[in-house]
DNA sequence: AGCTGTGAACGCATTCACAGCG
DNA sequence: CGCTGTGAATGCGTTCACAGCT
């Protein structure tokens, strides 16, 4: 293992590695060599080694990779031994999809609070709980310290909402909202938006 | 303008431009430099200059972009100009959402298909869309040609799904399922997918 | 022989510095 | 003088070729 700047798109692979180990764990596999796992994924297999290589000699030559093993550095490395507290403010339809997901696949991120503005849905439960009003973001106070916050509002108030997740203390945060946060650099943001991507698509669908 | 090759990252921003253009003719505005456009996107300057490089000289030195011209330029590149016709598989929690997303923010794409498995929602109408059987995808004609699958449903489906849609004639795919497609290379495919992004936010999070 | 680990080479994307024009 | 457009330089990430174990 190298003291190396680790690129971010190795960082972005190694959830995908993750979650393919876990399968092959399940199944009962013990054995893996890159090449198969590669085909797996579809990432060439000195990329798969590469990326490894930054945190470690975790394989063996001429064998290739004890499966658990494995599996439980990259657990490790991506901090997944332990769990995460998710706060999602916004809870119609993307919000709620998002909490069907993660309460879905207990992945260990828990949602602890959830937040909307609509007064039909405030104190009605979704998947065990209870909505707040969006506005009581600020004054609100969490028995569990909140460590990511999902934007699922509408585009004009993200950036609002933003700043009371960074206030109460969020270190991450997935925005779902088509808007430029403007948050401390120590706080690390995830854009996802389907009509961005979308639009990428089209470009490369009508240029053939 | 310039017959290079376009970086992938370049075509991946334009979407974004393209969106903050369009709010800025709606307030009214008609100058642009790419100074204030960075500052709405978070993207330098310089940057925004080189993209737009690739496909033409639409600024005036010294004065800027005219907005609305730049604009039209980039909903032409982007083959922004016709719309598009989507078809969804799995419309529980996520495909829901999204078609509530595209259907509010009409957005050139529409929706013209929804398929689920699931008998106690096949045949009820969402959004003014009915439902069809998901088994009836391969056999299904539609009325107009779709351009764009997104796919929805469970993991363990989605590749099957994907190879339906492509027989059906899509040239894109936005997949939600955490699943590698096996698809012709001519099909683009947009990987969503939330846990994997949770990954490395974690990754960040946890290393400071 | 088979598969991992890695420096070196390559290719792609961003940034810089400045020329070109209004 | 201000802002765009662009070759050249830099930086980042991937791929290659091969050394090193088993």
């Amino acid at each position: 293992m190298k003291e190396q700047k680790i690129p971010k798109e190795t960082i972005k692979r190694l959830p995908l590695y993750y979650r393919c180990l876990n399968r092959l764990v399940v199944l009962g596999k013990d054995t893996l060599s890159s090449t198969e796992l590669s085909e797996y994924l579809g990432i060439k297999p000195t990329q798969i080694r590469k990326d490894l290589s930054y945190f470690g000699d975790f394989g063996t030559r001429g064998v290739g990779y004890d499966l658990r093993k494995l599996f439980k550095e990259i657990e490790s490395i991506l901090n997944l031994e332990r769990s995460w507290n998710i706060a999602i403010a916004g809870v119609s339809n993307i919000g709620c999809a998002i909490m069907d997901l993660l309460d879905f696949n207990h992945s260990g991120f828990n949602i602890v609070a959830a937040f909307d503005s609509d007064n039909r849905v405030v104190g009605s439960n979704i998947y065990g709980i209870t909505i707040q009003d969006l506005d009581n973001l600020k004054e609100c106070t969490a028995d569990e310290p909140i460590d990511i916050g999902i934007i699922a509002v509408d585009p004009v108030d993200a950036r609002e909402v933003a700043n009371c997740l960074v206030d109460k203390g969020v270190k991450g945060i997935v925005n779902f909202a088509p808007t430029l946060l403007n948050l401390p650099k120590e706080i690390e943001v995830v854009q996802m938006d389907l009509t961005s991507e979308l639009g990428w698509l089209v470009f490369y669908i009508g240029h053939r």
